[in-house]
DNA sequence: CTTAGATACATAATTCACTTATGTATTAAT
DNA sequence: ATTAATACATAAGTGAATTATGTATCTAAG
């Protein structure tokens, strides 16, 4: 598990990607997926993603459908044309942060 | 200048890793070496610094010792044995948690 | 069958590292 | 003389996260 001091900040950049990446995604399938990718480093808890949800979809970055499963109620987001530009701009953004870390602390990172 | 968010968590790391690479430093010193090093990206501020610096402190990272320039003081910052140590844990840290997001943004970093 | 663990959503209370604001004082430049 | 840079320090406020709590369904194990 990474110090989760680091992970502050990059929420909303994972979010963003994996949707882009992988398309239409409920929140439960999102915190599973990133646990996957990240090789169980990075465990996104729900009072963190919902939150996180609800305010992109304020903002016209994802749109919602939701499907009955059973008796269980699902809520699937993907990007809005507005969200796939953010997308762009937040994982750019983060390249540049990594540049300049790389910089400021000597190391070759990747 | 980087969003600030991003920045989060790294203050402590940063701070340690150019005072092991610079030797002693001031605080004013500190911050005008990493707006250098990051190409004016990362500005460190006194508000984040110097309470950062006294905690180090307290926790036996880093030792001080003043000096008169003038009529001015100055308090050198330098690494003890144990700063040592948290310098090559905390920059691993980064390093790992930089692999991490590459893996689950799926961006070549670096 | 019933209990635990996984699935699936949601929100409120709290934390804590940071920003912003404020304060003091010296030195250099215009 | 006034502004900007140098140099330290701390208090108040912010906000994105953690932690805690709540509801409910599905599945596997014993």
């Amino acid at each position: 598990m990474h110090s989760p001091e680091l992970l502050k900040g990059t929420l909303q950049t994972i979010v963003l990607k994996v949707l882009k990446d992988n398309g239409r995604m409920y929140g439960y399938e999102i915190t599973q997926r990133v646990k996957e990718l990240s090789d169980d480093r990075i465990l996104i808890t729900e009072g963190a993603l919902y939150p996180a949800l609800h305010k992109l979809e304020a903002e016209g970055m994802l749109k919602t459908e939701t499907e009955n499963i059973g008796k269980r109620v699902r809520k699937y987001y993907s990007l809005t044309p507005q969200g796939r530009s953010l997308v762009k701009e937040r994982v750019n953004e983060f390249v540049e942060f990594i540049k300049t870390m790389g910089n400021v602390l000597q190391v070759n990172l990747g």
